[in-house]
DNA sequence: GCCGAACCGTAACGTACGGTACGGCTCAGG
DNA sequence: CCTGAGCCGTACCGTACGTTACGGTTCGGC
């Protein structure tokens, strides 16, 4: 496991320009992917090469603070779960799940995912675990609570919340992720990711719902 | 959509000596990820590097070459779905599922599915392609007729197959299969793939299972 | 025993790119 | 006006690695 939590208050301490300049990278690794140079860099971004190595150290370090300034684009607020009924609840997973269609099937996340699944095992950085950790780990962060919330309200019955969000996990992404990583053209319109959040959304259900009798709420 | 059906005759017009090249090729993947050089393989191999060349072509083909070798390692035998009853349909599906959780956890997928991913985008090869058809797309030709004996039987119910079998994938492979491409430290002993291969099985009888008196055995 | 093909080992070539150095420009502070 | 910090643009350096070339060895066919 990692768990490596990432410097959160590293991708705060950015100039305006040092922002713009990460940005350029960013849409630079998304055209580019890997084979994204240092020169390409500074060219877009109209500064120096000798400025991307005083800011961000090597190459590494830059591909690094690009990642986690992406990632700090999208820190969501919480969802609150209060007054949670089956219609609530049900609305709420597919609003996890849609949102985590749109994020994986977008070219930046493919284009961050890829650049990092190519890092890891390499030992040079921590790529792979910066976007673990602000993908996959701040999602279940982010649901579980809503889980916890189910449970409490009667609503859903399963021992262990980590297993249950993996199985949600495993509803939502199918095959979705692997696919797009790989090169698949996978056409995901919006109506495809509505329907396919509400199928995950009634299959988690249809396995987790807390059955009629059992575990009523209190 | 890809479907690129790679040369599947190609991984057999090979000489024993080529065989052992690609082998050699193939651990020092394992070991080293994209960032293997040819002057690596050679040297790992004992052979020249221009006899690489003559017969691999460049880079590219070597990758390629050593990707689909290793594929057509692979491939099994297609399971016989016949006198299928409620017990043997549930054993294929753990069967499936846990050959399928061994695979994705295995140092050469690991590393085979790293590199393919990197190339994925960069348009130079298909590699994606190629591991995508021997991954992901031999899995569900060889699991579809299991489900639909498995309908034709009364046991499942399903609207489509293709549906079906990509909710299955999701059961059985949920987050792993990413984890492990990101880095992360996944230790799937084998009472660890047996547990969770039974949990999808059930997990997907409970979705697709036929209800009694709905579309009975005829 | 001779020949050519195939292949090994190694050396050499060319280039792309990470990293550094430097001259010039802008601008804030004094 | 002077100065120095910060940055841009560009030239430069060193190296790693893909690719090619070549001399030497093995071996099957005649």
């Amino acid at each position: 496991m990692l768990h490596i939590v990432p410097d959160i208050e590293t991708a705060e301490a950015l100039t305006e320009r040092q922002k713009a300049v990460l940005d350029a990278a960013l849409r630079l690794l998304v055209e580019e992917g890997d084979q994204l140079t240092m020169a390409a860099v500074a060219r877009r971004a109209s500064c120096s090469k000798e400025t991307l190595y005083k800011w961000f150290g090597d190459r590494d370090g830059l591909l690094t603070a690009t990642v986690q300034w992406q990632a700090s684009k999208v820190r969501v607020a919480p969802v609150d779960a209060k007054g949670l009924d089956i219609a609530s609840l049900t609305a709420s997973l597919e609003r996890f799940a849609s949102d985590w269609l749109r994020v994986i099937s977008s070219d930046t996340s493919i284009a961050l995912n890829r650049v990092a699944v190519g890092h890891a095992g390499s030992g040079k950085d921590n790529l792979g675990a910066v976007v673990l950790e602000n993908g996959r780990f701040a999602l279940a962060k982010r649901l579980k609570p809503v889980l916890e919330a189910g449970r409490q309200s009667g609503l859903l019955d399963f021992a262990d919340a980590e297993t249950a969000f993996r199985t949600f996990f495993g509803l939502v992404a199918r095959d979705v992720q692997i696919r797009l990583l790989l090169g698949d053209r996978l056409e995901l319109t919006e109506v495809a990711i509505g329907g396919d959040a509400a199928r995950a959304a009634q299959q988690f259900l249809a396995l987790f719902g807390a059955k009629p009798g059992r575990k009523a709420s209190n």
